[in-house]
RNA sequence: GUGGGCGUAGCUCAAUAGGCAGAGCGCCUGUCUGUGGAACAGGUGGUUGAGGGUUCAAGUCCCUUCGCCCACCCCA
């Protein structure tokens, strides 16, 4: 066996089919981004290690973030996520900049993680963030997004779900259990926990924090409380708007909806997508009011999500929501090459053919013509075109529908309309 | 970091109890000297992931190692 040099760890080979996946899913993020009127931006693919340490903690960033250090000694990280270098950009021009602010990415991660179904090293994920209003309508804008992604990737309201809760909804009802302040955010941690550890482990885990019984209780009452969203005014208000335009289907109230991140601040939400017993969770994001001034900015509330491309595709595969007409075009003409005197001919006749907007492969060299309609046969070709003695004597071209077979010849001059007329179907042969 | 599963032809896989490494698909050629798909015929295919051990004999058993997958952990 030829020994080939292997991928890295964690990486995907993009084939054209695969990357017709990946280019579908981007297309779709910017039909809805754009129709929300927001505009795509970028940022740097590395970023220096201090603006991650300025918002998680540093270890975490050290041991899951592929971390390198340049010739000057300073520490590089491959980008992890994106909300901090979003922070940053907007810290720069904070004064220059028009709010509310809309912007989208559709960019590459990386995360130093054993790679198993659903997560690999490399991944792509699509951030969309709402800068400067700090209102109930404009968390309910980013969950509407959500909403009109998944019907636009054809994800139905049993399919897909948006679970919402509000931090400090649940910091004043912790509060109120007794808790102390300076607890909340384990408790927090406990909460996202929950639905992930069995009943005894989850309260031992919960008793070592230090809550007695009675907390315990409460607090699992509360976690099972739906109509907790009612003593918020804020809720009631996102949930008028998620009315208003019109995805309620999509969303729901979940008390136990925290979000791992200690930077959310308020409104936070998952996605996640139900299929037989299983439960994914394809999205996260919520309000975060505080991270500009971490990165050196003036205070700026915001809030907006991030959806990996890795989980959505699961997702989408199992439901057989993918089209199947989704793979990136090859050529639609070949135009074949007889034999070698005719070599310049074909490459003339190829040029001619391109300037009209077709997509055309010459075929790269004399061989029987046997080979070359194979090959067009096979990789999809609509029409091959024939250039031999005979067409070359009477200054013709021959065109052969691969479909049909059937052939016709034209005039040489008449070529370049001709072949686009059959391929718009205007002469049925 | 922890646990489990799997590595045989380009791909999917087989190989009785340890006894000549195979099939299908693909690929190439021909039937077909200016015509693809179908059919038929022939051909190409391998250090059984790597290294070591046991044995007359190892794809098969034992040890080591590498890789991949799955789950846990973690999840910005």
């Amino acid at each position: 066996m030829k020994s080939i040099i292997k991928p890295v760890k964690g990486t995907r080979d993009y084939y054209p089919e695969v990357m017709a996946l990946r280019s579908w899913l981007y297309d779709a993020a910017k039909k809805v981004s754009n129709s929300f009127g927001y505009q795509e931006y970028e940022g740097p693919l590395i970023e220096s290690i201090e603006l991650y340490a300025a918002k998680s903690g540093e270890e975490l960033v050290k041991e899951q973030s592929f971390v390198f250090e340049d010739r000057g000694g300073n520490l590089i990280a491959l980008r992890p996520e994106l909300t901090p270098t979003l922070a940053r950009m907007v810290a720069q021009r904070q004064n220059q900049l028009i709010y509310p602010l809309r912007w989208w990415s559709f960019g590459p991660f990386w995360r130093y993680e054993r790679p198993q179904k659903g997560r690999t090293r490399e991944f792509f994920q699509w951030n969309i963030d709402l800068i400067g209003p700090d209102t109930p309508a404009a968390d309910a804008e980013l969950v509407a997004i959500v909403a009109a992604f998944f019907k636009q990737v054809g994800l139905s309201p049993s399919d897909a779900q948006i679970m919402v809760n509000n931090r400090q909804l649940m910091e004043t009802e912790l509060i109120a259990l007794g808790i102390a302040p300076g607890q909340l955010k384990e408790v927090f941690r406990l909460i996202d926990r929950k639905a992930k550890m069995e009943r005894s482990k989850w309260e031992a885990y919960a008793s070592e924090l230090g809550l007695e019984s009675r907390q315990i209780d409460d607090l699992k009452k509360l976690l099972a409380d739906d109509e907790l969203w009612q003593k918020s005014r804020a809720l009631e208000e996102f949930f008028l708007a998620i009315d208003a335009l019109q995805v309620s289907e999509y969303v729901r109230y979940a008390p136990y909806i925290i979000r791992g991140l200690d930077y959310y601040t308020g409104t936070v939400f998952e996605g996640l997508a139900v299929n037989g017993g299983l439960t994914r969770s394809i999205l996260g994001g919520g309000r975060y009011d505080n991270l500009l001034e971490d990165v050196g900015g003036d205070k700026l509330p915001a809030v907006g999500f991030a959806m990996g491309d890795l989980v959505m595709s699961l997702v989408l595969e199992e439901l057989g929501l993918i089209p199947e007409d989704i793979k990136s075009p090859s050529a639609s003409v070949l135009v074949t090459v007889f034999d070698e005197g005719s070599m310049q001919e074909s490459l003339r006749l190829s040029d001619e053919l391109r300037q009209t907007g077709l997509r055309v492969n010459c075929y790269p060299q004399a061989d029987k013509l046997s080979k070359q309609l194979k090959f067009a046969d096979r990789i999809g070709i609509k029409i091959a075109v024939i250039l031999g003695p005979e067409e070359i004597k009477q200054d013709m071209v021959t065109f052969k529908e691969l479909s049909s077979g059937n052939q016709i010849s034209v005039d040489r001059a008449l070529a370049a309309d001709t072949i686009s007329e059959l391929l718009d179907g205007y002469i049925p042969s």
